[in-house]
RNA sequence: GCCGCGGUAGUAUAGCCCGGCCUAGUAUGCGGGCCUGUCAAGCCCGUGACCCGGGUUCAAAUCCCGGCCGCGGCGCCA
């Protein structure tokens, strides 16, 4: 009598496939709930799809009155008879004989069935609830597509995971920008990037190194582009002829991420996102920043020579760029020395340039790499230069006194691909659990 | 960190400038009723709110100050 979990079948089976007339088992969310006396209909939920249940008094009066008791959201099992039907939603219903409630659930703080109706911060406090809308939902199986393409790239191209450290003594690039904790008696910093240990996998002797993993950013940005946790696609290669080969990994990572999206949910994501890219570029066009600054200087923004590019002169490439080479991402190459760290290679016939690049995606800078300087005496040159300690950095430079190989990499921000993807408005929508500078919880 | 805007039922909003007409409107949700083909079901009845603290005033949701929180811009970054 009692309906077995066990037996149960998804929805998305039910809708194709599953034969009519014979008796199944579905199990999920209440979606939606229509009590008409002594009918009731009920759109129920599962990872797959949503699907009618109708409930008839003359069938089975015992599942009737359990169903005029329903909540949205409760989680019920039911047990009936597949049948075709014009009405319903999928042109399949099943007739319900069996019905039980596994949890009521108390009305919802939040309106999950259509997300524009809720304010993002509410939204986030009842993320659990957030993300039972199908659209929500989405962006993390977009997100975890994306991660397995590039994780598939780079083991496919001779590329070794390797895990490193969160829990850090020193601060990457000196400066503010880093969580303090406290390790036993010891202060400590959250990493914010993997940048040393990474170059470290490669002079270790493993050559190609990648990981995906969490970087920390102490910085208070007010910004819809900005966490303080977010997750970051790494990698690092050695033995390159110039940094043109790190763009090259890096502009095939990040196609075969946006093709993974678009192949495996393409037809959802056009559904429920208005501003999605919806087919992969060739390639990613490549300028200068000194190309760039042209462009932007006679479209009327103001840039100023050998600075960086302000986030509204980021944008504006990003249009300019879409205009002219009809292309949503483009790397812009060889930044200004005194704004690139001091591991980055400078040019070696122009030294106030290097040899580095960004990759913007719709305007929004979504990855950052270059060749790293692995002569032991320019590292300390450029460490002094930037102003910075080398005693500070021993063991980073002790790296480079034992055979280093030319070597370099990029770091990809995860949650801006996806958000860039998607057209996403809010950085925070593409973060499961965001952190800011005021959010901690949940 | 600096700057701007904001905080009204469970949710989303109107009202705030120009204090009294607010016993705070609307939608949705929630509770109850009618209904055997709905599809954000419908119709009827009911329910529920001015962020906290201080001040100005005969009178404060409305004006002023402080706090907390939210949203966004900038710098910076992925």
């Amino acid at each position: 009598m009692a309906i077995r979990l066990s037996e149960r079948k998804y929805v998305a089976e039910l809708l194709h496939g599953a034969k009519i007339g014979e008796k199944y088992v579905v199990a999920g969310w209440v979606d939606t709930i229509r009590i008409h006396g002594k009918l009731v209909f009920i759109i129920l939920r599962d990872r797959t799809g949503k699907m009618q249940l109708v409930v008839k008094r003359n069938i089975s009066e015992n599942a009737w009155r359990e169903a005029k008791k329903l909540s949205p959201e409760s989680v019920i099992g039911a047990k009936g008879i597949l049948v075709e039907s014009k009405a319903a939603l999928g042109g399949r219903e099943i007739v319900v004989e069996e019905l039980v409630v596994y949890s009521k659930a108390d009305p919802l703080p939040i309106d999950i069935k259509d997300h524009s109706k809720t304010t993002l911060a509410k939204r986030l406090d009842w993320r659990f609830l957030d993300l039972r809308n199908p659209r929500n939902q989405l962006i993390f199986l977009v997100e975890a597509e994306m991660a397995r393409a590039a994780r598939e790239y780079f083991y496919n191209n001779g590329f070794v995971e390797i895990y490193t450290s969160k829990i850090v003594g020193a601060a990457t690039e000196g400066g503010a920008e880093v969580f303090s904790i406290v390790y036993f008696d010891k202060p400590a910093f959250l990493a914010q990037s993997p940048q040393l240990y990474k170059q470290m996998g490669v002079i270790s002797g493993f050559e190609k190194v990648f990981e995906i993993g969490p970087a920390f950013r102490a910085e208070p940005h007010h910004t819809t582009r900005h966490l303080t946790e977010y997750t970051s696609v790494d990698f690092e290669m050695g033995f390159i002829d110039s940094y043109e080969d790190v763009m090259r990994v890096a502009e095939q990572a990040v196609l075969s991420m946006i093709q993974a999206g678009l192949e495996r949910y393409g037809k959802r994501v056009r559904e429920f996102f208005p501003n999605t890219l919806d087919r992969v570029p060739r390639s990613i066009p490549r300028i200068t920043i000194r190309e760039a600054y042209k462009l932007l200087r006679s479209s009327g923004v103001s840039v100023e020579e050998g600075e960086d590019l302000s986030s509204e002169a980021e944008r504006k490439l990003g249009e300019i760029v879409l205009r002219e080479y009809d292309a949503p991402l483009v790397f812009v190459t060889e930044y200004p020395w005194r704004v690139r760290p001091f591991y980055t290679m400078r040019k070696s016939d122009e030294p106030e340039w290097t040899y580095s690049f960004d990759l913007l995606f719709r305007g929004l800078e979504i990855a950052t790499g270059g060749q790293r300087e692995h002569r032991y005496e320019v590292l300390v040159k450029q460490l002094e230069e930037k102003g910075l300690n080398p005693k500070n950095f021993e063991w980073y430079l002790s790296m480079f006194r034992y055979g280093a190989p030319p070597h370099g990499g990029a770091g990809i921000g995860l949650e801006r691909v996806v958000m860039q993807f998607l057209g996403l408005g809010n950085i925070r929508e593409a973060r499961l659990l965001p952190r800011d500078p005021e959010r901690l919880v949940p």
